[in-house]
DNA sequence: ACCCTCCTGTCA
DNA sequence: TGACAGGAGGGT
C-alpha cells in the first residue's frame, strides 16, 4: 500500500496514540515472524515513532535507557491499526473490523499498549517486522527527498552513473527513498518528463524539474493523507484523498487533464506506468 | 541491470 | 482463468 507519504501520515497519526505508551506484551501471529527477539520489549515504554524510508520505526526504553526499536515495513498489503480500549468497548471488535474492511484472520502482530492495542494487518503477507538494539540498523542507504541535502544538484549527482529509464530509477530505494509506483508516475507527469528517458539524458533543466516535482507532489500527497483506493489506509481507518489528485496512475485510456489525449498504460519492468505521451514527449 | 519470487485477493 | 495490485530482496 504505502510510499512516503502514506507512511508519513500514519507516523504522524500513531505518534501522539501510543507515544509514551508502556508496551504490556507483543503478540507475533504469523509464523515468519517467529524467530524476532522480543524479550527486550515487554514492559519497555515507546520514545520514540518516526518514518525511515517507508518503515514506521517505534524506538523503545526502559528506565530512560534506549533499549531497540521496532521496523515495520507495510509493502504491499500491510496496516497499522491503532485500536483503542474504548473503541472495543464502545462497539464490538469484530464490528470494528468490519467497518474499517479489515479480516481478524489477517492480523499479523500485535503490540499491546497500556489504553490499546496496535494492530499489524497485511492480507498479502509480504510486510516484514525487525527488531533491533538501535534504530540506526534501520536507516536506509537512500537520501530522504525531505533531507536538507536533497538540493537540485544533489539529485543530479544520485543520478549520474547510470543508463536506467527515469521512471525505473525512481523506484530505487538505495538512491532515494519513498518513491513508489503511484507517485514515480505523477511526478514524471507533473514535470512533463517521459517515463523511458534515460537518466543519463536528463537534461539540467528536466533535472530541476523532477526534482522540484518530486517535492511538490509528495508535499501535496502528504497534505492530503496520502491516497486511498478501495480501503482505508491510515492508522485510524481514515481515507486518504490525493487519489482525486492523480493525474495519471490507475487512469488508463481516460483523457489526459491537458485535454490532448489519453493516458497510456505500459509495463516498465514487470510495473505498471502510466504518462501521456503527447505531454511527456 | 533485469527477472523472478514472496502471498492473497479482486476484477475483467 | 489470467492479469494485476501502493514493494523489494535475491539470484543471474
Amino acid at each position: 500500500m504505502p510510499e512516503l507519504p502514506e507512511v508519513e501520515t500514519i507516523v504522524r497519526q500513531l505518534a501522539p496514540d501510543i507515544g509514551n505508551k508502556r508496551i504490556k506484551t507483543i503478540e507475533l501471529l504469523d509464523p515468519r515472524f517467529e524467530d524476532l527477539e522480543t524479550s527486550a520489549i515487554d514492559g519497555a515504554r515507546i520514545v520514540a515513532v518516526e518514518r525511515l524510508g517507508k518503515q514506521i520505526v517505534i524506538s523503545f526504553a526502559r528506565d530512560s535507557a534506549i533499549l531497540g526499536a521496532i521496523a515495520i515495513h507495510l509493502r504491499m498489503s500491510g496496516r497499522l491499526i491503532w485500536i483503542p480500549e474504548q473503541k472495543t468497548k464502545a462497539t464490538s471488535a469484530p464490528e470494528f473490523l468490519r467497518a474499517a474492511s479489515l479480516k481478524q484472520e489477517h492480523c499479523r502482530a500485535r503490540l499491546q499498549l497500556e489504553g490499546g492495542s496496535l494492530c499489524f494487518f497485511d492480507t498479502r503477507r509480504f510486510g516484514t517486522i525487525k527488531i533491533s538494539d538501535t534504530r540506526e540498523t534501520f536507516l536506509p542507504r537512500g537520501l530522504d527527498p525531505f533531507a536538507k541535502e536533497f538540493t537540485a544538484e544533489r539529485f543530479g549527482e544520485l543520478l549520474s552513473n547510470s543508463q536506467q529509464a527515469v521512471k525505473v530509477w525512481l523506484l530505487r530505494q538505495d538512491k532515494l527513498v519513498g518513491i513508489g509506483n503511484i507517485y514515480a508516475c505523477e511526478i514524471l507527469y507533473a514535470a512533463r518528463v517521459n517515463p523511458f528517458l534515460s537518466v543519463a539524458k536528463l537534461s539540467p533543466k528536466q533535472i530541476g524539474l523532477v526534482h522540484a516535482s518530486t517535492l511538490s507532489i509528495l508535499n501535496a500527497a502528504i497534505e492530503n493523507c496520502g491516497t486511498t483506493f478501495s480501503d482505508f489506509q491510515d492508522s485510524h481507518g481514515e481515507l486518504g484523498s490525493y487519489q482525486e489528485f492523480l493525474k495519471v496512475y490507475n487512469r488508463e485510456n481516460e483523457d489526459c487533464v491537458g485535454g490532448c489525449g489519453e493516458i497510456t498504460r505500459v509495463s516498465q519492468q514487470g510495473r505498471s506506468t502510466y504518462y501521456c505521451s503527447t505531454c511527456q514527449k
